[in-house]
DNA sequence: TCTGGGGTCCTTAATCTA
DNA sequence: TCTGTAGATTAAGGACCC
């Protein structure tokens, strides 16, 4: 472990490799002076709440996702159907192949955001910073906590018990410096796994692990791995940074580049709120009529809206979505002025972008709309109050701040005077 | 072989604007 | 005022995640 820690310090601080590392803020490499960050995953969430809730369920194979005789995939497999080969993303066909006698049932997305609401907030009593990563999983901070709760394990073992009390599931919980650390040590044992992994111990820990494994590392990345003979992380750890840029961009490069040496962010940050809402379907035989794509889309787009008005957002981009056969897809997107979530006027505008977006004429797999870029990320349109030429006297010119600062309450950005030339 | 739904982020190209 | 250009913004598609 030794001879590692002292190679990885050396390239650290010295020539090539470090470049990646120091255009990032917020990256920390393992240190004697550390963050203990926690990742806590649900175990086959969506499974796990069906087999809660009907306890005849338990001990068989179950399967969330599309039912056997429709287009889609699996979205959650308990661990029993994990046996007979079924995972997540296959093909529904296939897994009511391997497995015919399984329970097949659709998600019921309402019922698992409410068990996941109810395991947020007991986590929010746990840890000072708590972040939602997905519906089932989280990372929380938990620097600090070791005299207050003990060990990291104990610590660990804790919110494992404490959530097993609450709602009867089990999770699986990483701990280590970072979040890498954290979120590869929750998968490292599951179910109801626990692993501690201290920083002397990351490089040692990442060594023999497949790149596979790695944050942000699908199908495509994994080809361009195997070409250059990468199977491991130690062997990733030896090919030079430039390298890895000449063949996956320097962005991604320098993410694997990072992560094989242990190096990632330890910031946990609570809630920053979703970006953007969408709605898709698929059909169940292809579609060439209009008629029936519009109505399709004028549902999705009162989904969206519905969605949209509930959470108080508001969108200036909205998107269309279109697979055709051959599962060919394509997005078309606009820019309005002015924000909306109103149905008919997304549905108007997706609905333009598919007669005007220069679309193949081809039966459509799939249709979707969504909006995203919500009022307050956008800079605010000036506004203008015009105020007489002659007016010299700051007490007016603080009133008519005041004036707009009361029109715009928190959607202010910035209150400025120009002279205008009159040209 | 068959590939859902709902997201995020990145890269690249085209277009706009100062 | 005109023009070339750099930087910002928008749009599209790809990859990835759960």
């Amino acid at each position: 472990m030794c001879v590692l820690e002292y190679s990885v310090n050396s390239l650290l601080d010295s020539g090539t490799p470090a470049r990646a590392t120091d255009r990032y803020t917020h990256m920390t490499r393992p240190q004697p002076t550390h963050r203990w960050i926690a990742h806590m995953d649900l175990d086959a969430f969506f499974t796990s709440c069906e087999q809660r809730e009907h306890p005849e369920y338990q001990g068989r194979p179950v399967v969330v996702g599309a039912l056997p005789g429709h287009r889609g995939v699996v979205a959650a497999a308990s661990y029993e159907a994990r046996k007979f080969g079924i995972h997540s993303a296959m093909p529904i066909s296939e897994a009511s192949r391997r497995c015919p006698d399984a329970v097949f049932l659709r998600p019921d997305m309402e019922k698992y955001r409410r068990i996941s609401r109810q395991i947020f907030q007991l986590l929010e009593t746990m840890a000072p910073v708590v972040e939602a990563a997905s519906i089932d999983e989280a990372y929380l901070d938990v620097s600090g906590l070791e005299k207050l709760l003990g060990s990291p394990a104990t610590i660990g073992h804790d919110i494992k018990q404490r959530i097993l009390a609450a709602t009867g599931l089990t999770v699986s919980v990483g701990i280590g410096p970072n979040r890498l650390i954290a979120k590869l040590g929750s998968e490292y044992h599951k179910p109801d796994g626990l692993t501690v992994v201290p920083p002397e111990q990351v490089l040692d820990f990442l060594a023999p692990m497949p790149v596979a494994n790695l944050r942000g590392l699908g199908r495509q990345t994994q080809k361009v791995f195997k070409r250059l003979g990468i199977r491991t992380v130690e062997q990733l750890r030896t090919v030079p940074l430039p390298r890895l840029e000449q063949h996956l961009g320097n962005k991604a490069a320098a993410s694997f580049h990072n992560q094989a040496f242990g190096i990632a962010s330890d910031q946990v940050m609570p809630g920053q709120g979703r970006k953007s809402i969408s709605k898709e379907t698929t059909f169940e035989a292809d579609i060439g009529d209009n008629a029936i794509l519009h109505d399709a889309l004028r549902r999705l787009a009162a989904e969206v809206a519905s969605t949209a008005r509930h959470e108080g957002l508001a969108g200036t981009v909205v998107a269309l979505k279109i697979r055709f056969e051959g599962f060919e897809t394509h997005t078309r997107q606009h820019k309005r002025r002015t924000p909306t979530c109103d149905e008919r006027t997304i549905l108007k505008t997706a609905w333009q972008l598919f007669l005007d977006g220069k679309l193949p004429k081809k039966p459509v797999r799939l249709i979707g709309v969504g909006i995203s870029g919500w009022e307050q990320d956008q800079p605010a349109q000036a506004d203008l109050f015009e105020l007489p030429d002659h007016q010299q006297d700051n007490q007016q010119l603080l009133q008519t701040i005041d004036a707009v600062t009361e029109k715009f309450g928190k959607h202010l950005l910035q209150v400025g005077i120009s002279r205008k030339t009159g040209k």
